[in-house]
RNA sequence: GCGCCCUUCGUCUAGCGGUCCAGGACGCCGCCCUUUCACGGCGGAAACACGGGUUCGAGUCCCGUAGGGCGUA
């Protein structure tokens, strides 16, 4: 057992949290709902090496859990890029551990590149040849950190599996829900709208209440933590420059293939260097000036071409799902429409729609007013009209 | 091969002798936003076809030399 130094609680409510004492009283539980003390709770928490995810283990560790890092090898910039082994593969993984070593509990680093390589990557360059616009952050979540690693954090005897999402999971009267954070600028619930009811049985956000990601940070100071001052990540984890067309071009060499820039009479504009740099309600990168600004509307993969028109074109009332992952408390009914509100891109505000089941994992979704830039690929994940409820989602499919 | 009309930033254009070291829109570039791709916001670079005149002064008037639209052989 590590002994931890006292720090100075400079008003942050993590340092004042109870550490590994006896267990909660009858009829209580542990800050991570177990019936038990902090010591004899076993959690994994999946450490990516940034701040979130270090100040979810650092405080769990603090609490005095049984805490186990884990961080995932999922890929190898050199390889990506195309050139040798990068040196800076693997800075997140040392970032990850040195928190752990900070804190004093075990981390492990364990290499998920061929899972990640099936589950996420070739998934993601297929999807964008054929036109649609994959969402590699979900896939993720939903194949990778929930499943494989989940899996792995029971064959541990972990007795939960935290993360450092900004999302809540509250106890509801019919099981474990999934809420908005409380930060809504913060607020990462359309990442994971593929959360089963299952999954988010067995997993733990605890920094789905923190107000701001300046408190996360300030909590991290407070912590000592090296990571402290990280910048936030951000473009796809395994596209290091940001340019994920040339990583396609590397999975799928020749698979990029030039074609025609349409307007809606199907008059050619122009030309474009391949549809997979595209996704609809895109303005910049098309290169047409003289008229007013053009969107892409529609891609069209097998005729290689895009097609564009102006922004009212864009505005879409129905919108076909597959793989849905519905969280409600009763089954999602084919009969009557569900009213929900939808968010059908990350960053939009959610909308008022009525939801129907059509049979199998599909659905429709009907927005109550159109919304631009509903692209297949992309989720479509619903709240509870009032509050702050995930209700699930789907993914977007062809129209 | 005679008569009349056009030639401005990459593109579409504003401009009707000094207020134009040329304005706008779209495009382009950058930044911000953003654990997807986008949207969006902010900012930036970028042009008077060329040569002569007339004027204190020309993108703006006149004359030539290079590209488009109607009449006459």
């Amino acid at each position: 057992m590590t002994t931890v130094p006292k720090t100075d609680a400079r008003g942050c409510g993590v340092l004042n949290w109870h550490g590994a004492g006896p267990d909660p009283a009858p009829g209580r539980t542990n800050s991570l709902g177990f019936p038990r003390a902090p010591a004899r709770t076993r959690v994994v928490v999946a450490m990516s090496g940034g701040v979130d995810s270090s100040v979810v283990a650092a405080r769990l560790a603090r609490e005095g859990y049984d805490v186990v890092g884990i961080t995932l090898q999922l890929y190898d910039h050199g390889a990506a890029v195309g050139r040798a082994r990068a040196c800076c593969a693997g800075r997140d993984i040392h970032d990850a551990r040195r928190v752990a070593e900070r804190l004093g509990f075990p981390h492990y680093v364990l290499d998920y590149e061929s899972r990640f390589r099936e589950s996420v990557i070739d998934d993601f360059a297929d999807q964008y040849l054929a036109g649609a616009t994959p969402i590699p952050c979900v896939r993720c979540n939903q194949r990778v950190k929930f499943r494989d690693l989940l899996e792995t954090a029971r064959e541990l005897g972990a007795d939960c599996l935290a993360t450092g999402h900004y999302v809540r999971r509250v106890e509801g009267r019919a099981g474990p829900e999934l809420h908005r954070a409380a930060d809504p600028v913060r607020d990462q619930s359309y990442f994971l709208f593929a959360t089963t009811a299952g999954q988010l049985d067995y997993l733990r956000f605890p920094l789905g209440d923190v107000a701001s990601k300046q408190e996360t940070r300030a909590m991290a100071a407070a912590l000592d933590l090296p990571v402290a001052e990280k910048p936030d990540s951000q473009d796809i984890c395994f596209v290091p420059s940001g340019n994920y067309a040339a990583v396609i071009e590397k999975l799928r060499p020749g698979a990029a293939e030039p074609g025609e820039i349409v307007d809606l009479e199907g008059r050619v504009l122009g030309r474009h260097e391949g549809v997979l740099h595209y996704t609809i309600g895109q303005r910049r990168g098309l290169g047409l000036g003289g008229g007013p600004p053009l969107h892409v509307v529609r891609l069209e993969p097998e005729m290689r071409r895009v097609v564009v028109g102006p922004r009212a074109a864009l505005g879409v009332r129905r919108v076909p799902l597959t793989e849905v992952n519905w969280l409600g408390d009763r089954p999602l009914s084919a009969a009557e429409a569900e009213e929900v509100e939808v968010k059908v891109r990350s960053t939009r505000p959610p909308v008022p729609a009525r939801l129907r089941a059509l049979g199998g994992a599909a659905a429709e979704v009907e927005l109550l007013a159109p919304e631009e830039g509903v692209a297949p690929g992309q989720a479509c994940v619903f709240y509870a009209p009032d509050g702050s409820r995930v209700l699930g989602g789907g993914w977007i499919a062809r129209a």
